[in-house]
DNA sequence: CTGAAAGCGCTAACAG
DNA sequence: CTGTTAGCGCTTTCAG
């Protein structure tokens, strides 16, 4: 069933089959004004009889843009697949771009190969906009971004990016906040399984837990972790058991992480949470999964994936400074503590 | 900051940079034999010095094809966020690609209006072929896809596609075989909590179920649910135990949805697997998550993504039909039966 | 209101 | 081996 890949119809075709100019079918394809309606009506007649759709690389290359704007997924295999969040970053991009007739093309970058071709694709024209998902410090793709001078919102606060936009949470504060609640539940002995000290938000939910705890803080209460990860939280905190045994309460550096911590916990035995208390980071589903459901910081994931993506619309229509955006992350208390 | 967007440099600016004439930078951009030494070198300093990336707005023009692949999904939101399956899939298709260099590009379908400007993307010829993941049947995408003659490859079976390349596994030999082994267990009375049914996999799965039980099967026992997720596989057990309080065997179409079943089960007092024994479908992550760990049909997820993509390059390469491919689904038995 | 013509940045013949 | 010349399909002056 060979399906022949006809030759596809162009501008100059309508223009032929309605009997009009090609000036004038590109006129009634942006909508412009000052087209008579007898010529109006014939073009789309015409558009229609011969299936015209207009090739977006001819217009991307005179009109210097796409209409589209990327979003770069920039982790670790295991996490992308773990990690609820990221969906819904993406799902709240979408929405947002969605009603400005954007196209959002979510871009993956796996390997070091993967992130020079991104680069490249970047560079290319095709992308008018990017907006960044967990970048590292001194990464190769921010770098080409702000070379690029391309517009862009990061998700997060990374450190090397001067004033681009950016749209965040207050890791720190929150972190530092459910620290005290935990500890307030009448916890002597708190710890940490912190993950990911190489991204800001590990970092900055590490230095709120450090905050909260004051003069209290034993570096022996902190255990560090690669990745915010089920399997990355279990070893965690079976470490942390050996060498703190008589720990109570812990904060894991997310709910995924906590869960795994949950899983330690319960193999050795203590009761969740009479024996230790247990706090998570995100609000995703882990923390509703857990037994017993988790108390977290909730992280309105899709409100950050929106919020970046008005911000690089914002900049496509000229605005030129973003400020830093900080969404609220209210604290859901259940039962794990 | 005002980060002034300077004109990028063009092929004509390398050109002029280097003495030579476009023509010539072109057949060095592209890795073409003829062209003497010094020119190259001279060609290339020229590119380093005035910093120049090709358009890739402007070669897909001529070229007629854009060196990228999409991949949809067409979920609802729920189940993108809740499955980790997709990740896997992505991931797979982006190895694939890479290796050919080709830009992978996930396009989501969230909305109607997402659909509509979709298909128009694709049509648009920025994008080449693409992977169809969870295609439904009467699709307006893949009708788009197929009317385009767009090279395309499908994971999983849709009805309606004629002979387009498609790659899956064998959904129903798997849901026969693990319903099999859930009754050779000693159950008497065997369930199902059927998900997704307007999609090839949930209706093969349930046939599979049904294959299994051969003259014992009992409508009754069966409970549909419209999604592969946590929650209604928990509502679709509960409504299952209400109806049937004997049962003590339960299949269901996916790891998530088992998962949300070993709650009901759980919270109605049944022990796992003494009182019933339950198994899933993925062996996703959610398996080893389970308490205890889920008894499932591994779906080798990232190896459909990496065929698929394999397939739609085969078909950029020339290549008119693709047989359908079938991957290996075994069975992981584990404690939760 | 509309046609003609120029050109976005690149590649691909075709002569040299 | 290399320069010249046409376009790819679309938008956009600029004259009418």
């Amino acid at each position: 069933m060979e399906t022949e890949r006809r030759r596809r119809a162009t501008v100059k075709d309508v223009a032929l089959e309605a009997g009009v100019s090609r000036g004038t079918v590109s006129r009634v394809l942006n909508g412009q004004p000052y087209v008579s309606e007898d010529a109006r009506a014939a073009i789309e007649a015409a558009i229609a009889r011969v299936g015209f759709v207009p090739n977006r690389a001819a217009r991307s290359l005179v009109m210097q843009s796409s209409q589209a704007i990327g979003l770069i997924v920039h982790e670790p295999h295991s996490l992308f697949v773990e990690d609820p969040n990221i969906a819904s970053i993406l799902l709240g991009a979408n929405s947002a771009l969605s009603e400005a007739d954007y196209q959002l093309s979510c871009l993956i970058a796996d390997t070091p190969r993967d992130v020079d071709r991104l680069a490249r694709y970047l560079s290319g024209g095709l992308i008018d906009g990017v907006i960044i998902v967990s970048a590292r410090v001194g990464d190769p793709i921010t770098r080409a971004v702000v070379e690029l001078g391309l517009p862009a919102a990061f998700v997060g606060n990374p450190r090397d990016i001067g004033d681009a936009a950016h749209v965040a949470i207050d890791n720190r504060g929150s972190a530092r906040e459910i620290t005290k609640r935990l500890a307030g539940t009448g916890r002597r002995r708190v710890g940490m399984v912190a993950a990911a000290l190489d991204r800001d938000s590990g970092a900055d939910r590490l230095a709120g837990f450090v905050d909260a705890l004051g003069g209290d803080f034993d570096p022996q209460l902190v255990e560090r972790v690669p990745f915010y990860s089920f399997s990355d939280g279990k070893a965690g905190m079976k470490r942390l058991l050996d060498r703190v045994p008589d720990i109570d309460g812990v904060f894991a550096s997310s709910d995924a992480v906590a869960a795994g911590a949950i899983e330690a916990l319960r193999e050795a035995g203590r009761r969740i949470p009479d024996d230790v208390g247990i706090v998570g980071f995100d609000d995703s589903s882990w923390a509703l999964r857990c037994d017993p459901p988790l108390s977290t910081v909730h992280q309105p994931a899709d409100q950050l994936g929106s919020a970046a993506a008005r911000a690089v619309l914002a900049q496509l229509d000229g605005q030129t400074f973003t400020a830093p955006i900080l969404l609220e992350s209210p604290i859901v208390w259940r039962e794990s503590a």
